[in-house]
DNA sequence: GACAGTACTATCCAATCGGGTAGTAACAGA
DNA sequence: TCTGTTACTACCCGATTGGATAGTACTGTC
């Protein structure tokens, strides 16, 4: 059990893994990843509301931390493709539990 | 299953929840208080880091979302008690699962 | 030669965030 | 009378964030 416990040591966890994904971008980022490796240009018109500069500094983040892959393509205009690492997919869990906690808080309080 | 689908109305959920839940602070003083009703200066020192000025404002934005209660009693100096609803509760699974990920995250990346 | 396409990067600028300091009400104790 | 206590709020100001726009490298196509 976690609850009933205030503990610092699980409080250090929590505040390592929001310090991973801090911003309103990265688990989306990661959810759109998570059914399959996208293009730059694909991640912008799927993450709906970002701006290819905040895009870019988010993947960058993403990248530095093993969350997911980045290749390059040596072709004639630039390909690159972002794909999830399984440290990536390891937070499935996490999405899946904030995804019904949404829906959740949706018909509770937005309506 | 989530993974396997980009689902649009998925994201939508975790974005409904990213929103109620954003910041580095919210989800930290949702873990303090799942150990029971704190007071405005006890969660100052248990969330370490954070100012009284961006507390104050961290509490008002989760009880406008009904993650937690806000009761003031009518003394001397004023004491002011903030306790976690049923709907904050049910944010416990995400945090359980944050903390795992956060633990696994801190070995793999931080070491 | 002009233009399109991709994945960025750079620059400018406005808005927001967040820290520090100070102040408030009301009463208790020195 | 002066100070301390609690839970804030107000104000100032510098730092960070984020949006809009434009530019770059490279090559194929019209």
């Amino acid at each position: 059990m976690l609850t009933g416990n205030g503990c610092p040591k699980t409080a250090l966890s929590i505040r390592d893994a929001l310090e991973a994904l801090e911003g309103r971008w990265k688990l989306l980022i990661l959810f759109a990843l998570s059914s399959g490796p996208r293009r730059f240009k694909q991640l912008s018109a799927e993450v709906s509301g970002i701006t290819d500069k905040v895009l870019s500094k988010e993947l960058k983040a993403l990248e530095m931390n093993q969350l997911i892959n980045r290749r390059v393509f040596d072709t004639f205009p630039p390909t690159v493709e972002y794909s999830i690492t399984e440290h990536g997919a390891s937070l499935e869990k996490v999405l899946e539990e904030l995804h019904y906690w949404g829906l959740a808080h949706r018909a509770k309080i937005i309506g």
